[in-house]
This record gives structure tokens, C-alpha cells and sequence, in this order.
DNA sequence: TCCAGAATCTGGATCGATACAGAAGGGTGA
DNA sequence: TCACCCTTCTGTATCGATCCAGATTCTGGA
């Protein structure tokens, strides 16, 4: 059987308490003591005390769990949600607690139970839909739990650290129609109640149950609706995924009927790659022909001249960090910079002279 | 004060052992009564059982703890291991288990802990350097743990996945002898006993200290043997981090003083692509004024045509996970083929007549 | 009507540690 | 010499669940 407190106790003949102290406080008894005990738990093959069982006696454990907004491997694959985990794990790290990565599974009641079973201190909700059963049950363990995506009303106490999604993507929008565009499209993640692929019809940008995202179309419809473009003359299409794939998949739907929009918004940046990539295939250039403008600049944007808003993702994970760890930092809620980034995917619109 | 399983069974009026069964084996009570329990749960904010206590209970976690060569926040940084960490957490989400990700902390102390503390089924180890005392605080929690690196003469009871990177570096080096290369350095991560960025010479490649780079250096020697170049004449540089802008940064060592070497071999591609860099920083072109060759064929590498050898990252990393959490899958040890993918960074010896 | 067997429910033992109050022993100053 | 404090160690209570053997009730067939 596994050896245990008791066991390196009797062996030494002291009491358990003491062979505790002995590993988590030794100021509370002799160093020769201390020596015999830990000598005695090595040829005892006692390994330290059990986890487990010293987190239910603490009450705390030295991890935070992490939930994300689609499958695990998934998110590895977007270089902005990889840089936010980048910034929490330096956080974590400073503050010596391990960070479990919850699986967000398609599942509801499995997704609840994952939540239900983490042993943790807290959660930081990385673009979880607020609908999405793991998220209840993160609130319902109260913890503490800080939420990676900006709430204008969010309730005071809860932590939240973000951007101002409706106004930069305002900015992004007003890019295009300053740029004499009217003609435009939208790509974003999950517009629609259900996850699908393609041209969808939302007709409020408000009624869109992702979060992030309806904050973006927001902004893009009151930029669109300052130069009299009405939300209904939008052609909207909606992503499954958030990949450079599916954005030149979904792009097809814009770019072989016509009249082809002269301008396309994309609510992140691998779906703008993705466009990028589309048009390259059928030899269009973006900038001139049509253009692309992005959302989160991630490092590969810059490489293809994307167009784009920058937000500081690893800030953001590494305040989202702060948030529940660090005690002394009181405020809740943060909100960061963004940028609009203009590079050579956006130009004047040539139809502007003959429509 | 927090309500427990007690709190709810006093207020149904039963007993701790239902209410309790109510949430773990809903066969063992009657339909009515569960409900009727999960009620006044709710309405106590009873939010399921307390994972810790239930880990100690069930002596199950539900999670396994990942171990990496490098701080966390250097990890996502690195392509190959964010594919690493992509495949295992295919695995892991399979099995509705967590990952937490532990702090491979340079203060040895610290480390140790973090490892003693967490609350995990098992442990994989990612490229951690055998002498670290993470390493050795793992092996001592005595669970089920899988080194993702290929040893060839592993005990046959420990789990291993990987590749055979001596082979490997053998064949990335004869490509490069076969293109009437002689005068070639190698640049690796951590060659020396102590971290050192720069030059470094090390009389014999059995004695670098990190298993993977020393496989590799050990490769890379036996090829040049074979054609009659000593390792003494070999320049060997060391990088501390893994990093494209570490790479620019050493190659200087190479390219800024005379001779330079006609090839250069990286033990990753991060390096590699960071050597190339620094070619074109000073209007050198890779394969045909000096050739490259890197080590993992990240997705960068096929862009930047960089010479390569492909290691299948994905798939080291959800056998990884498999050989853990699989309970049927009988073996232990696996070993995944690597290519030579050949691109434009190499090229011919243009000095080959000359000296 | 009676009883075996299934369906429900109970209670104490247990998982492996830490907290905390207090006991024992040793040292110090008046 | 005595009172007092400090260091070192002990023992019991407790953290919040699950396990398991057994008690109780329900069911259906002889």
C-alpha cells in the first residue's frame, strides 16, 4: 500500500503532525528531526504529502482553470488565443499555480461535469458563450472567475478584462466607408443561433448569441448606418470555426456571385486570411480589388498586410491572470487599447466614380 | 458558511450517502427523490460535490499534469510544441480529463512542488531535461507518467513516445555532406552543461546534457565521420531559448567572422528560421551562399522553404495521451518515422572546387 | 399468505492530510 | 529558586466527500 503520513510517523516514531510539519512548516520542529523524518519518508518511498488531500484540508490548490471557446485543440490553433494563454500561463507562473485547460466539449452534460470535477482555485472564461452549460456550472461553483471579454454592464464585482469590441470594430468599419466602400460584407464566428457555414440572415446584430461577436457587428452596422447602409443590405456569412480554412471557404459565397461586395469585414483575422488566401486563388488582389479588413492582429496579419485592429492579447491574458491572482490589485475590470493597424489589404473603392 | 452534502441531506431529511448518490449514481435512488434532492440543492446554492474531496475519496482525478522544457510562456511560443499540446489535448478531451499545465519553474525548489501539489493522474513530460528536479518530483509521485522523447533503451515498463533523433540528425546531416559540404556548424538549445548563448565547444556529443540535443548531436557527428570530418573541427553554438530571434542572434557567430561554414545544420527549426534571418539580413541566400537545415518541420518552415526534417508533432502528442489514458492499449513505447523534406534552403557546395 | 429477491435508503468507516490548542522541556532574568 | 516565555512536539477535530455492509420497504410468484 501507498505509504502516508501515518506510515513515515510510526516509522520514525513521531506523531503525524509533526512528520506534516516537517514537509509544509519546517520552522515548527528541530532540523535534525526534520532530516530523520524526510530521510526516513525516502527509504519509505513516501512521496510527499497527497494532493488531494491537502487541498480539501486547505482549501485551495495552486491552479486556475481555464475554459475556452471551443474544443482544446482548437484553440491551439489560433495564434490570438494562444498568445492570451501565453500571457495567463506568465501570470500563473509568477504566482506558482498550474493552469488546467477544462475541455469545452460539445456535450452539455459532460461539459458540466468537467467543470463540476476541476480541481481549482477559480476560472478565467476565455470567450465561452454565456449559454454554454460549462459556463453556468463555473458560476455556480463560486469561485472566483474572471471573464476575458469586455461587458459594458457587467455587474461591478465580477472581474472582466477586454476591449471595447463595438467601438473598435466601429473604427474598422468607418475605415472602409471613409474609403468610399458600401458594398459590404461580414464574416464572423457563430452569427446565427446555431453553428453553420455560410450566408446567414440576422436581422439585428443584437439577436447574435456570441457575445464577442455580436459587439463587433454591432459596431460594423452603426458604422455602415452613419453613411445611410442599412443592416439589411449587408450580406452576412457565418463561420463554424475560426480558421484560415473555413474564412477561404466562406469567402466563395462573396467572391464567385455577383455583384461581388468591394469590401469585406472579417470579425478575426484568420477568417481574413482566409479571404486573403481566396482571393489570391481566383487572382484578385486585396487592397485594390477588394477590400480586407481583420480583427485581432495576430502575428501573421502583419506578414500578409492585413489590414486590422490590434488588441493586446497577451496583456489581456496576463491581466486576466492578475485579476485572481494577485490580492493587492483591486480593481475588477480592465479595459484595453486597441489599434486600428493599416496595412496594404484596404484601398479606395474603384467602383466609386461609375455606380 | 458554504453548504455541503450534509447541509442538503439535513434539509431533505435524508441521509449524507443519498444525497451523495443522487449526484454519482442516480440508479441507486428512485426518480421522485432525486429530484426533490437536486431541488433543494439548488435552492441551498449547493453546487454539486467538492472535487477535492471527491479526488481523495475516489482517488481519481480526472486530469493529467504536463510538463515542459521551458517556462509556459516560452512553450506557446514554440510552433512544435503548441502541436505537441494540440494532439494531447485531442486525447485528453476524448477522456473528459483535463490538462494542467505545471510551471517548469527555474528555482529547482519551486519546481518540485509545483509537482508535488498537483492534483493529476498522471504526468507527460515534454522535452524536460532528465537532471531537472521536476523530473525527478514526477518519477517520485510514482503514477502513471509518458516522456514524450524517443530513449533507446528506456526500462521496458516506462511509457515513451517519439522519434529516433539520432537517425534523424544523421540523415539531415548526410544531406548536407552529400551535397559536398565539410566546413558545417550546428547550432542546438542547450548544448553546454549551463545555459550559454554562443559558441561552445564540447569535446564529445554524449555529454550534452539534454537528452533530445544530444541525440542529435550525436547524429549530426556520425555523419560527418562518415566522410572524414572530425567533431573537433565542427564550431557547435548554443541557444538558451528556443527561438526564431535567438537564432538571428547566434548566427552572427557564424556569418560575421571568416571562414564561415557552408552549412549550417539547427537542431530546430525555430533556430534554423532564425538563421535565415539573419542570411538575408546581410543579402546572403540560403542554398546557394550557405545552407540551412533545420529539425521538426513546423508549418513556418514549408513557407520560409527551409530544409527540414518532419517529425509528426500531432501525433507524438495524442499518442502521448493515449499511452495514458488508454487503458487497453497494451504497449508502451512507440516510435514515429521522420522525413527528410528537402527545400530550397539547401544547395551544393559552391566551394567545393576551390579549397 | 408468505417469502425470496430487487429496489431504496442508512450510517459508520475511511480517503490523507492540516489546524489548533495544549503539554513537555529548556532557558532566562529577577 | 521561581515564574515566565519560547521551542518543540502531540492529539483530537476537521476538511467533504465515497464505499460498503446491512436495514428497510416493495414486488411478484407460489
Amino acid at each position: 500500500m501507498k505509504p502516508t503520513l501515518q506510515t513515515v510517523a510510526d516509522a520514525v516514531g513521531v506523531s503525524r503532525s509533526t512528520v506534516s510539519n516537517a514537509y509544509s512548516r519546517p520552522d515548527q520542529l528541530s532540523p535534525q528531526l526534520r532530516e530523520t523524518i524526510l530521510e526516513a519518508a525516502a527509504r519509505l518511498g513516501y512521496t510527499g504529502p497527497h494532493p488531494a488531500a491537502r487541498s480539501l484540508r486547505k482549501g485551495q490548490v495552486g491552479a486556475i482553470g481555464v475554459l475556452f471557446s471551443a474544443e482544446l485543440s482548437y484553440a491551439f490553433t489560433d495564434p490570438y488565443a494562444v498568445q492570451f494563454l501565453r500571457g495567463l500561463a506568465e501570470t500563473a507562473e509568477r504566482h506558482n499555480t498550474g493552469l488546467l485547460l477544462i475541455p469545452l466539449l460539445s456535450d452539455g452534460e459532460a461539459a458540466a461535469q468537467a467543470v463540476q470535477n476541476a480541481v481549482v482555485d477559480g476560472f478565467c472564461a476565455y470567450c465561452v458563450p454565456a449559454w454554454h452549460a460549462s459556463y453556468d456550472a463555473a458560476l455556480a461553483r463560486n469561485l472566483p472567475m474572471v471573464i476575458a471579454e469586455w461587458h459594458a454592464n457587467a455587474d461591478p464585482g465580477t472581474r472582466v478584462v477586454g476591449i471595447d469590441d463595438m467601438a473598435a470594430a466601429r473604427t474598422a468599419a468607418r475605415h472602409l466607408t471613409a474609403l468610399g466602400h458600401r458594398r459590404i460584407a461580414v464574416i464572423a464566428h457563430w452569427i446565427g443561433p446555431v453553428q453553420h457555414s455560410g450566408p446567414i440572415t440576422l436581422a439585428r446584430p443584437e439577436d447574435a448569441p456570441h457575445h464577442v461577436t455580436r459587439e463587433r457587428l454591432i459596431g460594423y452596422r452603426d458604422a455602415f448606418a452613419e453613411v445611410g447602409v442599412d443592416w439589411s443590405e449587408v450580406t452576412t456569412i457565418s463561420s463554424i470555426h475560426n480558421s484560415r480554412e473555413e474564412g477561404a471557404a466562406v469567402a466563395a459565397h462573396l467572391l464567385d456571385r455577383a455583384p461581388r461586395p468591394t469590401a469585406i469585414l472579417a470579425a478575426a483575422d484568420l477568417l481574413a486570411l482566409g479571404v486573403l488566401d481566396a482571393l489570391e486563388t481566383r487572382g484578385l488582389q486585396a487592397g485594390r480589388d477588394i477590400s480586407v479588413v481583420g480583427f485581432d492582429d495576430i502575428p501573421e496579419a502583419a506578414a500578409a498586410r492585413l489590414t486590422t485592429i490590434r488588441q493586446p492579447a497577451l496583456d489581456k491574458g496576463r491581466i486576466a491572470g492578475e485579476l485572481l491572482l494577485d490580492a493587492e490589485r483591486a480593481e475588477r475590470q480592465v479595459v484595453l487599447p486597441t489599434e486600428l493597424m493599416v496595412r496594404a489589404s484596404t484601398g479606395p473603392n474603384n467602383e466609386a466614380g461609375r455606380s
